[in-house]
DNA sequence: AAAGTCTATTGATCTACATCAATCACTTAG
DNA sequence: CTAAGTGATTGATGTAGATCAATAGACTTT
């Protein structure tokens, strides 16, 4: 059950047995049903995410329409970075887009956690870097790309995610309307 | 000299002698001139920057127009995070709008220094959430609110930075063209 | 099979903002 | 004092993508 997890964490930072024997206790298992509602707009989200299966999204609305930030699959880690690191009230919702099978862990764990040995205190630190460093490059795209280069990369570099979320979802993680999306579609097929 | 930076870190984690004295010759006294190439797109940025007194900018080109990224005035502290953390070519320039001191440390004498003590990997993992819940907030605007919104926002939180950087700059970084940042102003005064 | 619900497509129109071009105000150098 | 930058403003026009509305295919539910 902790394969997935231990297998992702090692990969960036390997840990002792001794830290794993205190690490793993902490995470708990969750299970989310499509369309469940994890996280409201509103409230300060306390939990760091790992989904070992399924598909998470995080969004929220610009007027009465959604607004997709980001969508996280199998095997990744993360939070509503300006609530839960600086227990603001969330901008956000997060909620389920397919079953998913997650361990979750509390703010004050990872503390307790992240304090524990330089291993681990290093482990936290490559995660708020990695996401970091992929926040800002998607940051640059938003604003230097068009919609039709946002989702030729996207095509290009997660595929996958085509086969398992809707279009309209895809066109409001680019930042554009379905109708856009569509129109761009027909563009490069034709 | 390190009045500054230590009042600025301790604020974030506070430091024990020991470690002080561990990281203060690992920092590099630097003065840029105004105008001055701090790092050319494509270089990889091996360095993270503390300013102490001036003011920096990130910027990209699109086309042959510049696109400002970020502004970073006295007592903060950052890199070109997609190049810093994943030594990827940076995607971004870094220069001078000040002339400004600054002290940088090479990352490879950041991981030595994250690696000395809790504490210290505590202070490098809450520099990297801080910028990160920083940069989601900053993205969340670019997609969420226009022009005008931005620019009413830049104006209540960051005023001061309107005496200091010169109009178009400002345009840039709100995203849009001196031309709208005109029309904005002529409409809110009007 | 019929009815209802989603999702995607297509067309017509609208809008925020970009682009191009000219002018104006200020500063700095000769 | 005058010329030359440099930054800000204003006007005219262009465009990516939003919005509104209709249609059609695919899936469910009964």
């Amino acid at each position: 059950m902790y394969d997935a997890l231990k297998a992702t964490f090692d990969r960036i930072v390997p840990l002792s047995d001794s830290d794993w024997a205190f690490a793993l206790p902490l995470f708990k298992y969750v299970e989310y049903k499509k369309g469940e509602l994890i996280l409201r707009e509103g409230e300060v989200h306390h939990h760091s995410i790992f989904v070992i299966t399924g598909a998470l999204r995080i969004y929220n609305f610009n007027g009465n329409k959604e607004s997709i930030r980001n969508i996280f699959l199998e095997n990744s880690m993360f939070n509503e970075s300006g609530s839960y690191y600086l227990k603001k009230p969330s901008l956000f919702n997060i909620d389920a887009i397919e079953a998913t099978k997650a361990f979750i862990m509390h703010r004050n764990d990872a503390e307790v956690l992240f304090s524990r040995s330089v291993q681990l205190a290093t482990l936290g630190r490559r995660f708020a870097e990695y996401a970091l460093a992929t926040v800002v490059e998607r940051n640059n795209e938003l604003t230097s790309m068009d919609g039709k280069a946002r989702y030729l990369k996207l095509l290009k570099e997660k595929p996958h995610v085509f086969q398992r979320v809707p279009q309209y979802m895809i066109a409001s993680y680019l930042g554009i309307t379905p109708e856009a999306l569509s129109r761009i579609r027909k563009e490069i097929a034709g």
